[in-house]
DNA sequence: CATTTAAATGCAACTGAGTTGCAAATATAT
DNA sequence: ATATATTTGCAACTCAGTTGCATTTAAATG
């Protein structure tokens, strides 16, 4: 119970260090997806850019977050929900605001129709449009 | 009548240069979408990357090409279907088989649904799995 | 608590897809 | 045949992301 305070608890074989730390908190408080070069720049001072993308990618492996490329090719990471360091079960399209830039997760689920001679095993959706906040 | 063989058809501003014919007949006999990367490679020793790159954005300007990246964020490009100048009408899912690493255009319609507080202008879908050829 | 050791970090240099500036070449209009 | 605007090639650049390696740090061990 109390443990679910800790921001590790869902880390496999990541250390507790001070950079992890502050990247996890990043997440924690903005809710919605942020980009590796944001991170990159908001920590410039406190984390080496590097590290960044190597604690990203090791964050990946364990399930605490997962990642899609925007219509430009750029990553972007966001927290999982339910996922493990053995699958990523969320497999969901991502909406991303021509006019304001920010990503989020969508939990719409999409269907991709049946197709001969074709096996579907994953799917990357994005969505561009303009939300109202 | 004559004309619809005429690769130059659909083209609006580009001139009927050397190279964008050679571009052009790789497109002509691959059916399947053509990452940048393979088309600068494969016309290496005749038209330079520069313009490689350039002619692509060109075309797609003209609406006779379309592009889209990859899972790993790398442009592809295939031939339009009813594309012009002014507008790109075939916005449709592409598939990437992970064995033979071979792209196409989807023609299946894929519906995201509405979404409160959301405007969808456009889509990308990318649709990852194998095929049976 | 001190020591060991395996993982994490910072730094500098690199990679590779795609872009830019500019001078030379070429298609098309006159 | 000439003028002019577009296209091309080249070299150098950009920029997100990666790699090698020496140093630091977390945490396991005695």
């Amino acid at each position: 119970m109390q443990q679910s305070c800790d921001k590790f608890v869902f880390m496999g074989i990541i250390r507790k260090t001070q950079a992890a730390d502050v990247l996890l908190d990043e997440f924690n408080k903005d809710s919605n997806a942020i980009s590796a070069i944001e991170l990159v720049k908001r920590l410039s001072t406190k984390i080496n850019k590097t590290t960044v993308y190597r604690l990203l990618d090791k964050l990946e492996d364990d399930g605490v977050l997962h990642y899609f490329l925007d219509s430009k090719g750029i990553k972007w990471f966001a927290k999982c929900m339910g996922c493990s360091k053995t699958e990523h079960l969320d497999v969901h399209p991502h909406f991303q605001c021509t006019d304001c830039g920010s990503v989020n997760c969508l939990e719409v689920k999409v269907t991709i129709p049946e197709m001969p001679n074709r096996k579907v095993i994953n799917t990357h959706i994005l969505v561009l449009g303009t939300c109202e906040l």
